[in-house]
DNA sequence: AATGAATGAGTCTTCATTCAT
DNA sequence: CATGAATGAAGACTCATTCAT
């Protein structure tokens, strides 16, 4: 969708472009966002912009399904086929707390997705995005079903649903003002002058989160018999 | 907040002004909302809305608010304080439901509170809309665990968070294109052409979902012995 | 000018108004002068002040009017008929002096008729407040130049149009940023850390200044002979 | 502090720019200048204002500036070092009188820095603009007491500000409704149907006060014995 | 491909004035 | 005569996009 031009410039003006207007798009929203404050913190100039994007729509676009594809990769990518669904969800809330702590940025586009106003942009993404974790978690219940490792009478697409909304909660936490005050008025986390969250603190939460988790899967002992 | 004149208008006015915000804001979200569209829809002229409100912040802040107390008292009006935890959820999933579709402009601005580039606006309201029910929740799950109704070794706050993110995730799939289509994606509720949900669908969807909360509160039976 | 309602109300709401509006036009200037504001500070109503003058345009022009009419009767109110040119200045300029610093407002309300932007107003006003002053002073010279108290060959009209730029300017450094500056520019009188000329610099600058002027209506001793 | 771009544009443009801006804020007054009708008065589009200037406010500056650069210029620029006060005189008053014939906006703008209502613009351009001339009056003053050509006993300082006291009420009177009618008051100037000076009255004018200036630097004839 | 000046529709907000109560 | 809500034209400023260089 972007122009040809996009791919014929050099690369780390590439990922510069990319990588500031992530930054920018997640920290203004994208009505905010202007596109002469985007090239100069790009450090191109105004018109450049408009020779690798259509419009500003375009590139909104495109940097969040830029995003959401570094997202997969940081989280997914070092996922081990033969991994069962408790090793992946270690892995990936790991991973995943890792990437929103390193790119936020990310983390934030994926949640303006969702807002207000932007509709349009979600119809193009929201399958697209949400279909292959939806698909590999069910599949690994159901394996672990099959392997006795995971109760038997779960609802399969439902504790999916549910691992992945504790998923995002957990992330949103970590990279939005609402989320994390959530949280913490929930689960009585406290925080340090400014807000923020230590990573022993995210380090905690995450392992309380995961066991929350892994609780709900567990074969119940009264079934077992 | 507001100015007095707010307080001076006829009620059906006031009533207006405010229905016609809280649906445009949530339409359009708040950057792309226009004064003087907004105006036209209220049927008032444009600079009435700057005798009731000091600018378009206020109003959107007074509309958030307002909203929110209004979800509120839909949801959480009717509860009986001699109920338990199972009818709590049941009586505020219903109701939550039945709110979100009669009014799905105040879920969105729910919704949008946590919006990227407005988060000056979230610092004022998520304290003030979390904790009540955060409180509330963890209240009914100690009384159930007293009552032993609920497992004796759930974690309280984590159980809490975990039934209110639900809570979200559901209210949110009914006025969010990209919720709904997640959720679809995960429990395979097929919808019409439109894309939205049938009577039918979201009744099914909701007792489904309470079925899982309640299924995580009872006692497992392996403790019973 | 005004409508008759002005004359039917209170004499303190009155004063009050003419006040308040004397203050506002000299702080702010025309344009940046709100009704709405003024009507605040007046403590009235917004709609009263047009029960009691047509317009905006209509007050500035009778605060103006009025505060002209009061400067001329606190300047020349107590000018003795019998009084020689010398002694008029005296009392004038001391006069002129006092009130400059008891009622600034005024004395900025003069200056502003001769703004841009401004030039209807001053059509109206200029001659009918110039040519008072203006013959009064000619006469006085005339007078003294029969009474071999000045000098018999100066340009009367002139001599005046001098005295009267040196009460203007005099006056206009007590009350303007930018008169002040140029006064003590010129005249290096050093200014309090506000930029304020305290009491003593302000009589002594103004004997200074009468002294000058005397020195120039004296008869030359060269004519004497 | 204007804008890189005003740099970079074509000098006929910046010049046109310049020139419209100074005759519409002299012509209505800063608060009267509407900023679209600026820019058709320069045959540009709203916005390119705004590529070169941050704000009315430092538009309205810069052009204050400027205009008085060029009456610096045009009034002072010819001055030779050699001359003497009375050289000085008469040429700045007959520079400035030109001046402010062919370009009575710069002068306009000039009494307007002193308007109420714009202080804040005041304070920034009142010695910048006062400073030299003052000194370099004062300077020629004492160089002609030295060369006996001024009487000893003057005031030097007092005498720069009448001097140019009475310069700028002599220009004011060229571009102001008010001081040309107050001048025509004092003086009896007759003036043409639209109460213009004609170019002859101008001229004597000019010379009859320069003519008294002289009179009252002119060593005094009692003093020479 | 890069630049950045030019554009003008769009947006929020102000404010003098009116008028029903 | 008093009030203050209602009005809507006006005005400063923004900004995505274009295009000549």
């Amino acid at each position: 969708m972007p122009k040809d031009a996009l791919g014929n410039i050099a690369t780390d003006k590439r990922e510069r472009v990319l990588r500031e207007a992530a930054l920018a798009f997640a920290e203004h929203g994208f009505s905010r966002t202007d596109m002469a404050a985007l090239a100069k913190r790009c450090g191109i100039a105004k018109g450049s912009i408009y020779n690798y994007f259509e419009s500003k729509d375009e590139l909104y676009l495109y940097v969040c399904r830029d995003g959401l594809e570094r997202s997969r990769v940081a989280v997914w990518g070092g996922v081990d086929p033969a991994w069962n669904i408790f090793q992946v969800i270690e892995h990936t809330f790991r991973e995943g707390v890792r990437f929103a702590r390193a790119h936020p940025e990310y983390v934030k586009l994926y949640l303006s997705i969702a807002s207000v106003g932007l509709e349009g942009f979600a119809a193009a993404l929201s399958t697209e995005v949400e279909k292959p974790t939806a698909d590999r978690l069910k599949e690994l219940i159901r394996a672990g079903i099959t392997a006795r490792i995971v109760d038997r009478d779960v609802d399969v697409a439902q504790l999916a649903w549910l691992i992945n909304n504790t998923y995002v909660m957990t992330l949103a936490a970590l990279v939005s003002e609402h989320f994390r005050v959530r949280l913490q008025v929930y689960l009585q986390v406290p925080s340090d002058a400014h807000g923020a969250l230590s990573d022993r603190q995210v380090t905690a939460l995450r392992d309380r989160v995961v066991a929350m988790i892994t609780d709900c899967l567990k074969p119940k002992p009264a079934h077992k018999r």
